[in-house]
DNA sequence: AGCTCAAGTTCCTTAAGGGAACCCTGAGTG
DNA sequence: CACTCAGGGTTCCCTTAAGGAACTTGAGCT
């Protein structure tokens, strides 16, 4: 398989963010990060992915700038933590779990739950318009050629 | 490579969800059937995907009832459409949009453009809690184990 | 000095993506 | 009624990335 490269598209902030987090188990080391599995030892354990795979997706989320590698201990010892730019991906993951919640349902419910600050409710995620407050899904928009379209 | 099969990991909807659209490409012929792109020849062309791999995709697509292929000819010719199950994936994909345009984005500005029906603005898509609609992101929650939790 | 343990690195095998050529079906045209 | 055209695939071969297991490295422990 030769490396796709989505970035050679038409500038397109989906198939750069692909180039960012769309690599397989991309996602899910995002996820085990952000909920604490930020070691690689833990990371492999919990997901079964291949060191190698592993080693080369840590680096590539490092080099983007989504995680940060940190030593945790006088021996050659590290972290994976979350950048604020990885922490905003991870929104893009919430509201993945939302869907696969609604339609890939198994019998046991969702794995994770989501406590909000604001109010300490267990919730979930909501799209608005940042315009006008209301409802936003994709069937209540028409998508626009904006100023970056190609053609 | 063999086929990354992430099921099999404890329930999670992230990995659910992947092993419907997490295949390299299947983002971007989600976005292209619901602006519009929506024949073999047409997104063929718009994404210069091979052919044998948009076959593969699209079956797959159709299979997890995300598109729906139909005749618009009495020769056999089909287009594909989102059904409602692929409309609300595109929610994912308006986040991640919104993602890319943020932290990766292009000189030209987004190639795409929302614009929302209830208020006609073009505008762009925004998390809140769906208990007390306050802002929502995933600094402001708690990764909590949920009822489907593995271990 | 030898052991342990996290965190990689190396090497081999296998399967998936790229790409180009080919096929099939139903119209339309002379 | 043969001839062409076009969309929508299928087939084939080649390359490359994922899997997986074994090996390495660097520091602290005993």
């Amino acid at each position: 398989m030769q490396r796709t490269n989505f970035s050679e598209l038409a500038a397109c902030s989906i198939a750069r963010t692909l180039d960012v987090i769309g690599e397989p188990w991309s996602p899910l080391i995002l996820r085990d990060v952000w909920v604490g599995v930020s070691r690689f030892e833990q990371i492999q354990a919990d997901l079964g992915i291949s060191r190698k795979v592993l080693t080369e997706r840590l680096n590539h989320l490092a080099d983007q700038g989504i995680v940060e590698r940190r030593p945790y201990d006088r021996r050659p010892r590290y972290e994976y933590v979350l950048t604020e730019k990885g922490t905003e991906l991870v929104d893009m993951l919430m509201v993945m779990t939302r869907w696969g919640d609604k339609w890939l349902a198994g019998e046991a419910g969702p794995p994770v739950l989501y406590r909000h600050h604001a109010c300490g409710e267990i919730t979930s995620v909501d799209l608005r318009c940042t315009h006008c407050g209301e409802p936003m899904h994709a069937r209540d928009v028409d998508p626009l050629p904006g100023p970056g379209a190609a053609n």
